[in-house]
DNA sequence: TCAGATATTGGGAGCGTTCCCATTCTAAAG
DNA sequence: CTTTAGAATGGGAACGCTCCCAATATCTGA
């Protein structure tokens, strides 16, 4: 169909053609009607077996697509979907969760025969013309990750009437999501370190104000709570999710004697581990840590990142199934999933 | 404009509106004509000045954006820009290429705007659908990164007639493009290893069948050729860009005797040291590294990466304002673009 | 054998733009 | 005061599809 092209020659014998037809050719060759081959295309049951094939014959042999500008128009679908990542270049490049799931997202498209809309973080000025596109345009639905508290993007979405699906949820409204549970998480993680002996952990947060950075303090607080000790404010610091943020962290809390950190993700994790190295403070030794992600580099990070592993994948492919059946369906109740996540243990801790 | 939502009592009282029209409502209230409006969105000079902003007024007012499939239907123009990456997941993640690659494109797209839709390279049988959403859609034009040689998508961009400007040439066609001299940089590691006394310079390569691998190696033959060295094979490995496979060569390349390697990426290069390290050889007393993107991690690493940094920022950006030229203007002749790149001189060489 | 149901098909209308041509308005020139 | 070029504006047609209803073909049972 589409030959490689080897040199000049190819490249100019190539010839520019658009091998590709309306419905209503389609249909004039398949010797029926444009409304036959819509249904055609459309899976609509109500038509002949033959005739069927006979249609997806020429669909298929012209390499026929439908125009999904025409398509949207008339009132259908345009088989696009938008992912937004209101998040700064920083923590995009260092934490491995948003490439990950922007792979699985748009691979899951690809498979439900979708395209992606893309649109990452913007200062806030940039805001605006997000909130625009998504409130009319080309996109059947879209994919939110990674909100802040304030972001003005769910009640824009909520206003449009445009299906959507976050990932992380988003304060307690009633909106479609999915999720971990942050504070089990943070639970195991705390537990796990409460287990090995240790006597005062601390925590390192995220992002103040997040959903998942405060589950996950909660977390921490409710289980050092239950195993009865005392929160000490001088052992939790925030880090901003990066591993620099993790490192000054650290140095915060270290004149405070921990003998143990849940750092809330992989690159703060590092970034602790690294000031502590620079104290000359052996990990796990003095020191155990824990991180959160399970990054491709924790396995081989030394010493080895005990961390807790989500299912980001998961997360990305559910969150593209949900939106297209909300798409479909159109259901009246909002639907969440909340996925488990592992402990994975290593050398850290 | 947009509220933010403090509570589920905001929550349900924020309505469910759509407060954009269509141009005949902006037409009416503007007391103009269809016609009118569309001139004036569209920049057409050919409207009274004092009409041109009573109908920007309303149509700011009422937040009306056009609705970008009528507007392909009827011969204009979507806004909506193709990124197509075809790498797999293991290079993007690891790279940094690609995620500051992918974020100056929508940052810019966001800047002139246009919307970006996205794809991830895929598996061969994907490809299919690659270049069927290609050859229809909604899209103005393509920007494509990273093609292997064999790469079927620049033939099937070029009959479609679609605009596109691909990032790292092509083969020798005569198509748009944006790029870095990677000759030039491989002479300029090269060079500097020589200079430092190196004498048995090795060559650690990325993927065989592309451009840039093969620009980098010639560079490197060509360098050590001039200062009249004879090229050992022995010292020329593959490594397909991922730290793994730096790794891998580095093994494989190891017993003979290097005391210098091009790594013709960082990860690779990180995977050099690694190598070396294990064996005990000190960086850069016994072996020099030089890697290739100057990524985030270069100037943390110990020891920090000498590299030659590449204007990826730049690449995107010109890459987005290229093709918006081609699309806007549809100039005859191609465009090409070189840009510069830097060695930074750090530790490990 | 025929009414009535059911399966299948066809075609008009309309989605919200842009393009193009026709019309109206303005102002300068005769 | 009329004519006319040019500026400004209006409206029909078309883009390619889906939806809906009407028309036709086929089948069922009495």
């Amino acid at each position: 169909m589409f030959p490689c092209i080897f040199s000049l020659k190819d490249w100019e014998r190539s010839q520019k053609v658009a091998d590709l037809s309306t419905i209503e050719e389609i249909a004039k060759k398949a010797g029926v009607s444009r409304s036959t081959v819509s249904r055609v295309i459309n899976d609509d049951p109500n038509v002949n077996e033959q005739t069927r094939e006979r249609v997806l014959e020429v669909v298929n042999s012209n390499n026929y697509v439908p125009n999904r500008a025409a398509r949207k128009l008339a009132g259908g679908r345009t088989g696009v979907i938008g992912l937004v990542i209101p998040i700064g270049v920083s923590r995009l490049f260092v934490e491995p969760f948003f490439p990950i799931l922007i792979q699985s997202v748009t691979n899951r498209c690809n498979q439900v025969n979708r395209s992606v809309m893309f649109w990452l973080g913007e200062p806030e000025y940039e805001r605006r013309s997000i909130t625009q596109i998504l409130s009319n345009d080309l996109l059947d639905g879209v994919i939110v990750s990674s909100l802040k508290d304030q972001d003005p993007i769910v009640a824009a979405l909520h206003r449009s009437q445009i299906p959507f699906v976050l990932i992380g949820r988003y304060r307690d409204l009633p909106v479609n999501f999915v999720d971990i549970d942050n504070e089990k998480c943070a639970q195991m993680a705390v537990n796990y370190l409460l287990q090995t002996g240790r006597k005062r952990i601390a925590t390192i947060t995220g992002v103040a104000d997040t959903m998942v950075s405060r589950e996950r303090l909660d977390g921490y607080r409710a289980t050092l709570a239950k195993a009865g000790f005392k929160i000490d404010d001088n052992l939790i610091a925030e880090g901003g999710f990066v591993e620099e943020g993790g490192y000054a962290a650290m140095a915060k809390i270290f004149p405070h004697k921990p003998d143990a950190v849940f750092a809330t993700n992989d690159a703060m994790a590092v970034g602790a581990i690294r000031f502590l190295r620079e104290q000359g403070v052996r990990v796990p030794e003095d020191v155990g840590v824990v991180g959160f992600d399970d990054a491709p580099f924790a396995a081989s990070y030394k010493p080895s990142l005990t961390t807790i592993a989500q299912p980001i994948g998961d997360l990305g492919r559910r969150a593209v199934d949900m939106l297209v059946n909300v798409i479909e369906q159109q259901p009246n109740d909002v639907m969440n999933e909340i996925f488990a996540s592992d402990l994975i243990i290593r050398e850290s801790a």
